[in-house]
DNA sequence: CATGAATGAGCGTTCATTCAT
DNA sequence: TATGAATGAACGCTCATTCAT
């Protein structure tokens, strides 16, 4: 697929769409995030020219979804796969994820609303096996290795998620909350947690 | 106002609507659970029954999760505050949670989305101090005993719920998956993780 | 079915609103005939009245044709079965079928153009099928008795009908068009047609 | 305008578009045959071409129908005109509208769609006295030339072309009914009906 | 306690068309 | 001759809620 299929302008627009519908829906909640509403952000005369640049609402919301993901992808990959032991990769994961929400927080939370709105037909359990699998293959290495103890890697490798998804909310709970404690916590709990027993 | 205010049959409409309420959002999501189709599950001749007994959308969804969290904490309550260590009551909350977990799915479907729909006014920060608030006790008085070794309890303690959080959605993502495993391996990863230093 | 599922009221709510729906269709044609113009002509205050009362546009549409085949079918079938011979029933049929179409020239209008709008999912030969079957078994009565010729009762039960079909449409564009002139030559013309070789 | 005003390249466009256009009336209907379908069909970037290669959505549906009209015309006129008499003027016209319309499935029901769409400003009632002119010039000369009857030319002329009319709706509702079982029986028809008693 | 009727606001989407190259 | 971008208007429909008994 050529990546120059659409206009340059068009693609601009469509930059500045998705951008407005991220703001929209983290700052209103996935029910309040009309078309006229993301319009309105974004400075269009009308509504019309969301639906002229997006097939229908869904697609607007697999163009945002979309773009996180590769986003996130791209940010932490980099610095996982600079790792050579599964400790350091798993550490690498929780650091470059948490850095990422920190910088991010508007997409993270829009990514947060679309997914439990139930607006998408999409399925859910399918994304998290997605996402997880290479937690999974992580720890999964690291067991290999000698550096994890025995345990089930699919619960745990949910559990390290749950952990770092969490995260967002705990900082809108207690804005004061410093990452790099968050961090260090986590990194303790784990290492300890599922270290090779000593 | 008193419980009595309300009639018997009134009572008993009430908790019909919110029941049916329950299964419409578990089933179809929060933005599709319409006055239209809960009524519709609840056998009523039109939504204006809704209306007649809650005093508007607002009030019937905060019923449901009034409900939930009465029942859930009622349930780990009990369970919890039989418990006299504190590595005894983090185990009684967490198989207690799972085991009201998986007999409730209904419930924790619909008090999932509401919670993430957007569509409340209410502060979901203050929702998650009050939740962690227990576990942070535990966590506090398993150190003071010299149970637990030293970390930031607000961080830990979001960190545990997030894990029994995470389990429903594990669930559907993976249904051949044992509770029994998943206990076993959260116990574990606490322990090993929280507990003071050998 | 009962006829009083639903109430006094609504079923005159239902009909004033078919009845503005067939004048619109009648008067615009069906491309024209929007809620928002049924609802003007019906002096509704909005059309959401209409959406109200009727599942949707289909089902108002469905209810129009509906409404006119009852009528016409109980107008005709009624002058058709008091007849005794084969020649005389395709005489009513054809003189009660002219006679409905000058008394009810808005439903004929209306019924036309909701046909072939292309608006409906329902299959239109289905329509012909059924519509073609009074005259076709009159014609096979006739053969029987030796009151008709030889012919493909078929191919003529369609023509018969088509000759009814475009009379309305014949009386707008020849508004001094008499009818009884129209009923006079279609009956000699059959009668000579279709009639017995002497 | 004269045909000469528009370059070659642009009438190969216009009958390009003329004929997406039809094909989309016939599959679809005269409701859905929007711009945009007609565009896909046609296999443009945009409707914009429409919209540049035609005044408007009448100009294009008037051409399509003028163009129908125009091979029809020419088809007929040649075969009806090599005729002498009344009896086989009808006859070549019968037969030759039962060829075409078998021939031109799709022109036809084009035709037909738009005819009774409503969509059209234009007074069908005109086209109809200028349809019926033709046969009613033919059976005029056969009632002067004593071969017919003497009946309402007017009427007869309407009931003929309604007969034809219907055939194509006939071929759809009884797929294996014969075109040349059709027109047979039509002749016979209208010699037994229309002819000078004997 | 219950209900049928009604309502205004808003939804996402489609329409033919125009602007500016 | 062609095209991408943009547009206001209208569409059918759904929403939670209120009125009047």
């Amino acid at each position: 697929m050529s990546v120059s299929q659409r206009s340059f302008t068009a693609q601009a627009r469509r930059a500045q769409i998705v951008a407005a519908a991220m703001e929209t829906i983290a700052e209103l909640g996935f029910s309040q995030a009309s078309f006229a509403r993301i319009a309105e952000r974004a400075g269009l005369s009308s509504t019309r020219l969301i639906s002229y640049h997006f097939a229908g609402k869904k697609e607007l919301i697999e163009q945002i979804v979309a773009e996180v993901y590769q986003e996130i992808g791209a940010f932490m990959g980099e610095r996982v796969q600079a790792q050579t032991s599964a400790t350091g990769a798993l550490h690498a994961y929780i650091e470059s994820y948490l850095e990422f929400v920190a910088e991010h927080r508007v997409q993270m939370k829009a990514l947060l609303a679309i997914f439990l709105s139930g607006g998408l037909d999409y399925d859910p359990a399918d994304d998290e096996r997605q996402v997880l699998s290479p937690i999974e293959a992580i720890l999964r290495d690291g067991q290999k290795a000698g550096e994890f103890r025995d345990f089930d890697t699919r619960v745990l490798a949910a559990t390290v998620q749950r952990s770092l998804d969490g995260i967002p909310m705990m900082l809108e709970s207690f804005p004061d909350l410093d990452l790099k404690t968050c961090a260090r916590e986590l990194l303790t709990l784990f290492d300890l947690g599922l270290g090779a027993a000593r």
